[in-house]
DNA sequence: TGTAATTGTCTCTTACAAGAGACGCCTGTA
DNA sequence: TACAGGCGTCTCTTGTAAGAGACAATTACA
């Protein structure tokens, strides 16, 4: 990629831009993180912890938070001096699974697939070279196995993440999978080259199961969908018992490949 | 100057120059048309062509688009060249979703009313000072009245325009409307003072019927969805043939005015 | 009552992003 | 083969938006 050794002359500004937003950050970048920052957060926040938040001066946070405000991306929130996301992003959201075929067949088959087996069904996407949930319906287990939308995990931790690293090579897998994506909620350390291998084999084998992995009660099923031959553009994810029986998770599987199959592009 | 009398001094507050863009206009202002010009087409466009259709420079939209996409706000349509909405903006959208209650159960509300009346049901709300369909549930016609989800017509033209407009005074409602939006599509002219009144029926009455405003062979059914003690948040309607017989009509009436009642906040 | 923190607004400066325009690369067509 | 048109990138300039900070007005204790 094009990183910065054309930047070098610059003295003190060069490494810190993922991290801290330093000085003099431009207006959409702030928009950006300010949106990214609702998601993590999940509720509406004073416009003064916004600005903490984003690590945004707060001259500058409230003029940016005024526009979107405006502009209908964000709503003040009830009692007033609080913001979250607005009625536009929702209709922008809408327009996308409009446009996107895909994603609108998968919510019906994950949705009819949860109804169908009783278990937590995901759809789930690559975005932004990270594992993503992109629609979870919840099954109708007393406990509730359950991670919201939009959730964003480390892809080694699940068996969707291998499978949507079937295509490619890597050098590819290696940017996207950090040093501390490889290390597991419980402390467990994988390694890189086992989880390539991983990969390679959920690849052949046209599906993935983990154990174990994000928590130590569930098992997660996961099978491909192709927009093109070879190109795993999401998968869909069963989440059951750890002590779901052999038979039963194989039956699972071939639902869930067969399912899977039907919304991937017939090339 | 920029001083206080806010209303006043701001001659043409929200609705800016929609048209020419003038010179040097800021980033975000620049990101906010390109979001909405891709909603308005509904479709996945050219890099060049969105820069046309906002007025904006072809280098400058390549660097926003750029930051766009990585953002995950837009992605790359099929062929590579286009864009239109990303990922990140339907979880966002979902985001919304999820924070807000009404709109959760409005939905859902919505759905069950056009499975159970077999008409074309609808969650409608203010964005902007406008009437937008926020969710629309097709029916089971077998001619579909149907218009998108996020749609914005005039509030003059539709029934639950005169709901939402319950809780505003005169002068804000002379600010939302219009000399345009008074013109139905058939080019009859409404009279802002009968509009007026119309709005003051629909409120004391506790709900809203159109005939043949907005096109010729529906009428349109609202009630009010309150989220305090005489604030409209939001209407569900009905659209009905213009010919459904009035005993009919009445019976959809109570139902909706039932459904749209369990919506609303008790206060 | 005082003191401290927060909130929303406003002013002024300057670092820097928006924009003009040129460039090379395609693709189509005449 | 030449020409027209669109696409994507790059450079350089300058108008302006991001930011520092001051301010009054709330709230929040103690």
């Amino acid at each position: 990629m094009q990183d910065g050794n054309a930047l070098a002359a610059r003295p003190d500004v060069g490494l810190d831009e993922d991290k801290t937003s330093g000085s003099r950050e431009k207006g959409l970048n702030r928009v950006l993180q300010i949106l990214e920052f609702l998601h993590t957060t999940q509720r509406a926040i004073g416009v003064g912890d916004l600005a903490k938040g984003v690590n945004a001066p707060r001259s500058t946070t409230y003029t940016l938070v005024r526009s979107l405000v405006d502009a209908g991306l964000l709503e003040m929130a009830g009692d007033g001096n609080r913001v979250y996301f607005g009625k536009k992003l929702y209709l922008y959201g809408m327009d996308y699974v409009r446009g996107n075929d895909l994603l609108r067949r998968g919510r019906q088959e994950v949705d009819h697939l949860s109804r169908e087996t009783g278990e937590t069904s995901e759809l789930c996407m690559l975005q932004g070279g990270r594992y993503t949930i992109v629609h979870s319906s919840p099954g109708t287990r007393p406990f509730r196995i359950s991670s919201a939308t939009g959730l964003q995990i480390p892809l080694p931790w699940t068996a969707s993440g291998r499978l949507l690293l079937a295509g490619f090579d890597r050098a590819a897998i290696e940017d996207m999978v950090s040093e501390d994506d490889l290390v597991l909620p419980d402390g467990r350390r994988l390694r890189l080259d086992d989880f390539i291998a991983d990969i390679a084999v959920a690849k052949s084998a046209g599906y993935c199961v983990t154990s174990g992995l994000v928590d130590a009660y569930t098992k997660c099923l996961a099978a491909p969908v192709f927009s093109a031959p070879g190109r795993v553009e999401a998968t869909m994810c069963l989440v059951v018992p750890i002590d779901t029986s052999s038979e039963k998770t194989d039956d699972l599987i071939a639902l869930l490949r067969e399912r899977a199959a039907r919304l991937s592009i017939a090339a």
